[in-house]
DNA sequence: CGAATTTGACCGGCGC
DNA sequence: GCGCCGGTCAAATTCG
């Protein structure tokens, strides 16, 4: 069911200038969702949800990933010949009670922080294959519980290690393998 | 017992 | 320069 809107956002870098909140997101625009039966889901298997992936226009290599070395590292801010060094960043919101989308990836939790005019936290995840830096960040939207807004950075360089059998699953990567 | 989370500390950038 | 802020690290802890 289409009952998910999936507003997708690219956006550069360079911080965030929106005083309310991390991204220009919205969905009251015109969203007209009827009602999104609120069937809880088991563990990572959403059922209605919709992800959209849009590449941005990209520009100079994103061959971000070979820098994430320990701390005090140029780990996203490379010099500034540019500048503008942005690094895409896909968000995909995203109607689900859970958190935790399950796109078929590893991933490992590295940080949480509170996000100001929002109650909830915002988690910071990253790809646990080796040599795959691909980070992502989920948070939820304050004004509608509902709402998750997940962010992916990065891309990953090695195929999705996981086996559903779960039709849900299917579909989803399918969604993920199709350009547009 | 190894791997994944949790959680406070830490760090760089920016505004004042 | 100092403090806030967003993001990351890493030790301790929990989980499988």
């Amino acid at each position: 069911m289409a009952s998910s809107q999936a507003l997708i956002s690219s956006f550069d870098h360079g911080y965030q200038d929106q005083p309310n909140g991390l991204f220009g997101l919205r969905t009251d625009d015109h969203h007209h969702l009827h009602h999104h039966q609120n069937h809880v889901m088991i563990r990572s298997n959403e059922l209605d949800r919709d992800h959209h992936m849009i590449n941005s226009t990209d520009q100079n290599g994103i061959n971000n990933d070979g820098d994430h070395e320990g701390k005090s590292s140029s780990a996203g801010k490379i010099k500034k010949g540019d500048k503008k060094m942005r690094k895409p960043k896909y968000a995909f919101q995203t109607r689900s009670q859970v958190d935790i989308l399950d796109d078929g990836y590893r991933w490992r939790k590295y940080g949480q922080k509170a996000v100001k005019n929002n109650k909830f936290p915002r988690s910071y995840y990253r790809c646990t294959h080796q040599g795959c830096n691909v980070k992502k960040q989920v948070q939820r939207l304050t004004k509608d519980e509902g709402v998750v807004v997940t962010t992916y950075e990065g891309m990953h360089t090695h195929p999705i290690e996981k086996h559903t059998d779960n039709f849900e699953h299917i579909l989803n990567q399918m969604q993920i393998y199709t350009p547009f």
